[in-house]
DNA sequence: GAGACGTGGGG
DNA sequence: TCCCCAAGTCT
C-alpha cells in the first residue's frame, strides 16, 4: 500500500541493523539526560510531556512540565479545570492548540477511557493533539509497544544514517523512514529505543555541526563515511515570512483598570487575552486603524493620545511590528459581539490571565511605569 | 499536500 | 538583524 520511493540508501542487514540498535543503546544507557518524565512510568505524565515536548526544546519545556504537573497532577484534575487556567499555565510555552487539545482530551479521557489514557494506537489517536508521534511515543514509552516514533530528530538520524536522499517532508519517504525504523527498533526496549534515537539528535546528530567523533552509530553510518551528513535530511527551501504593523490601544477606566479582550478560541492564539486593536491596512496611518479596529470589534470611539510602545515579534509564518498607542474612550461604552469577550482587569488579574508574548510584555511595560509613578 | 500554528536559542 | 530550527498536529 505504500509506493516505494527508490532509494540510494544502504542496503540493512542483520549484522548492521544489530549493530545500530546495540550501539545506540549503550550510548543512551551511558549518556541519557535525567528528565522530570523519566522518573515516572505515569501514563498521563509521559503524554503531557510528549505534547509539551512538539516542536519545542528540552530545555523550554521543563519548566512548564515541572509547573503544569503540579498544578494539574492527575488527569482527572486537568479535566476538572477550566480552559482559562490550563492557558495561564501554558502561557509563553507556544502552539496553545497544544493546551486547548490537551483539555478536550483529558475530559474524552475521563468520561469515555474511565480516566485512564488508553493504550491502544487506535484509542490514543482519536485523542485531539496525539498523532502518529504522539501515539508511538506515548506507547512505546508507558507501555512498552513497540512502535517507531518519527520526530524531527529521528528523521535526520536516519536520513544521514541511510543517506536517504528524496525530500524528507514528502509522505513517501516518511513511509519509507518508518519502515526503516520498524526495523531497526528493540523490540525488548522500544520506550528507550525511540528516546536513544531523539536524544542522539538533539545532542549528538545536530542539524548543523554533528558531533560525528562523538556519535556511536559512526561505524554504521553512510553518510559519516561519505563525509556529506550536512547534506541530510533533505527539504525543500522555505519561503521568507510577510510582515504587518498592528495597533493597539491602551485603555484604563477612572478605577484605573486596563481594558482587554479574548480572542476567539479557534483564532491563532486562541483564547488568550490581547489588546484591543488590530492590523493596519494598505494606505492607512497607524492611529486610523486603531481607531478603526478597535470600532469595528467593540463598537466603540476611542481617541489616541501618542504611541507607547513598539514591539517587534516573530510568529512562524508571519512578523509584526505592534504599535500601542494610550487611548481613551470617545464616546459611549465597548461592547461585545455574541462570540467574542472583553473585561477591564485590575493589576492582580492581569497577573492571571493568559497572554501572549506580546501582550504579557505590554503588561509588564505598563505595570512597570505606573510602579514608577506611585513611588515617586 | 500545503499552510497554519509560538517562542526562544544559536550561528 | 536575520535565518534556522525544535520530541508535530490539524485542516
Amino acid at each position: 500500500m505504500t509506493k516505494r520511493v527508490p532509494s540510494t540508501h544502504v542496503p540493512t542487514n542483520a549484522a548492521r541493523r544489530r549493530a545500530f540498535r546495540e550501539n545506540l543503546l549503550a550510548w543512551y544507557d551511558a549518556n541519557r539526560r535525567n528528565m522530570p518524565w523519566r522518573n515516572t512510568s505515569d501514563p498521563y505524565r509521559i503524554w503531557l510531556s510528549e505534547v509539551m515536548l512538539q516542536q519545542t526544546r528540552v530545555d523550554q519545556a521543563e519548566p512548564y512540565y515541572r509547573r503544569f504537573a503540579a498544578r494539574f497532577p492527575t488527569v482527572e484534575r486537568l479535566a476538572a479545570a477550566s480552559l482559562d487556567d490550563v492557558l495561564a499555565c501554558w502561557e509563553g510555552l507556544g502552539y496553545y492548540s497544544r493546551a486547548r487539545n490537551l483539555h478536550k482530551a483529558a475530559r474524552r479521557i475521563v468520561e469515555t477511557f474511565g480516566g485512564r489514557l488508553p493504550d491502544e494506537e487506535e484509542a490514543i489517536r482519536s485523542l485531539p493533539g496525539v498523532g502518529p508521534y504522539t501515539a508511538a511515543a506515548v506507547l512505546s514509552i508507558a507501555y512498552g509497544k513497540a512502535l517507531p516514533a518519527l520526530d524531527g530528530n529521528a528523521i535526520r538520524v536516519l536520513a544521514r544514517v541511510f543517506r536517504v536522499a528524496e525530500d524528507a517532508t514528502r509522505a513517501g519517504t516518511r513511509n519509507q523512514l518508518r519502515d526503516l525504523a520498524a526495523d531497526l527498533m528493540d523490540s525488548a526496549r522500544p520506550g528507550a529505543f525511540n528516546q536513544a534515537v531523539m536524544e542522539l539528535g538533539a545532542n549528538v546528530c545536530k542539524p548543523a555541526a554533528p558531533r560525528c567523533e562523538a556519535c556511536p552509530l559512526r561505524p554504521v553510518c553512510a553518510a559519516a563515511e561519505a563525509g556529506d551528513q550536512t547534506a541530510f535530511p533533505v527539504t525543500p527551501p522555505r519561503k521568507k515570512t510577510p510582515h504587518f504593523d498592528v495597533a493597539v490601544a491602551i485603555v484604563f477606566d477612572d478605577a484605573g483598570r486596563l481594558l482587554v479582550c479574548k480572542r476567539p478560541e479557534e483564532a491563532m492564539l486562541g483564547g488568550l487575552w490581547e489588546f484591543p486593536g488590530g492590523k493596519r491596512k494598505p494606505g492607512e496611518t497607524l492611529e486610523a486603524a486603531c481607531r478603526r479596529a478597535v470600532r469595528k470589534k467593540w463598537n466603540v470611539d476611542v481617541e489616541t493620545r501618542g504611541l507607547a510602545r513598539r514591539i517587534d515579534h516573530a510568529y512562524t509564518h508571519f512578523r509584526i511590528t505592534m504599535h500601542a498607542f494610550r487611548a481613551s474612550i470617545a464616546a459611549g461604552a465597548p461592547r461585545a459581539p455574541a462570540d467574542r469577550a472583553f473585561m477591564w482587569a485590575d493589576r492582580a488579574e492581569l497577573q492571571t490571565l493568559a497572554f501572549s508574548r506580546t501582550g504579557r510584555l505590554l503588561v509588564e511595560f505598563l505595570s512597570l511605569e505606573q510602579a514608577q509613578k506611585s513611588g515617586e
